[in-house]
DNA sequence: CACTTTTAAACGGTATACAATATGAAGCAG
DNA sequence: CTGCTTCATATTGTATACCGTTTAAAAGTG
């Protein structure tokens, strides 16, 4: 039993603690969640247990049987096909809507960028990338949007951390090929119209989306 | 107080209930909705009312204060904003993938159409504007972009609900208005090709972010 | 051995209880 | 009268208890 947390609330603990488990593969994709083991093995009760498994539904990393009993996310082709079709339709639209602010300051995506030139290991990389995108869908000013991106970012965390644990990823081509895209966005931002700049981004996603299930393909 | 429900669960009661109350201004925007008082007059516990409000304010009829008090949510001309670029980034999409069922089968959109000419009330008319908006989300066979849809539709009822009561809208004009957009829709899909089609549902949603906004500037 | 039926444990939905905090009004000092 | 402090109350966060239902394993049956 893992010792309830001093500081913050226990629905929070409880969130943090079941996403780590979910995305770092501590619980099989599948496996039932109830809210009274997990509350024993937290220390906490089952009510913030049962709030964060709500908040992860929406999260995307849990789903419920009719009967309500949560369940770990199993992932499908399904799944990332719809995962990318939202954000093919959202991240255009907040990278147009964030062109002019980024234009002004653009110290954010310079650092995330230099700290993923020296970051160690894939995971960190793959992370950076997600910071990447989420400073942009900050900047771009529309609070529903950035929300929908958290959420649609917890699910591909959960890719890609299953995709990690499956598989070895070479780290280094990896990230070179991502600093290499995120220069080239930078640069659009910087020079290109609005227009172009939604384009560059719709097909920076759509490479990724033909690049990673290439490697859940032979496993 | 009010009856406890026989069936169903008391959340979805409790969900429900307070659904009407927001949205047909049973409660003034911005008011307190305090767990408690609230669980009284329905006559269930805190409970599910608390998961009900949780659960209204992911669909944005809800906020809640760093204290975690909630309340009515209040809308201004920029959450009206929002919520458009969100129907136009993602309804043209999922009409763009719904078109082919759609020729398949547009039964269900003839019968919206039939049904709104014979609505009686501008608030029967809007609720069948967006069922139809709804027939095509449904259509897109796409399951977070039509749960995205179902919440974005909470809001809009939300403004329509307001609209309604500070403002008396000329049924008929709109109502010939809304079937005659709607039949132009539908020939498209029958007709014309994806991309047309998506582009037709984006200019129908921006005639629609034109006009209603008209409607509450000269109160 | 395959397929029901039974049954005890597990689980979720809800109510209630209590503690910690936030809130807003009353009282007080300037 | 204005601004700060005090304090009773309202409200949320969390724990615990209860009940009906679901579940899955054991027992029974063909």
């Amino acid at each position: 039993m893992k010792q309830p947390p001093a500081s913050s609330s226990r629905f929070e603990y409880a969130i943090n603690e079941l996403r780590l488990r979910i995305i770092n593969g501590g619980s099989e994709p599948g496996s039932l969640l109830a809210e009274g083991a997990v509350a024993r093995e937290l220390g906490v009760s089952r009510v913030p247990v049962r709030e964060a498994l709500f908040a992860l539904e929406r999260d995307g990393l849990v789903e419920f049987s009719e009967t309500g009993r949560a369940f770990v996310k199993e992932l499908s082709p399904r799944d990332f096909e719809e995962l990318y079709v939202l954000r093919l339709a959202l991240e255009p639209v907040a990278t147009g809507l964030a062109v002019e602010s980024l234009r002004k300051d653009a110290s954010a995506l310079e650092k995330n960028i230099e700290a993923t030139k020296r970051a160690s290991s894939l995971l960190k990389v793959t992370a950076l990338d997600l910071d990447f995108h989420e400073i942009i869908l900050e900047a771009c000013g529309n609070a529903r949007l950035l929300k929908l991106w958290r959420s649609l970012r917890s699910e591909l965390e959960l890719w890609l951390g299953r995709l990690h644990r499956s598989k070895q990823i070479q780290t280094s081509g990896t990230r070179e090929e991502i600093v290499s895209a995120h220069c080239h966005l930078l640069e659009s931002f910087r020079t290109k119209t609005t227009a172009v700049c939604e384009r560059k981004m719709r097909e920076h996603i759509l490479g990724w989306r033909e690049w990673l299930p290439v490697l859940f393909e032979d496993e």
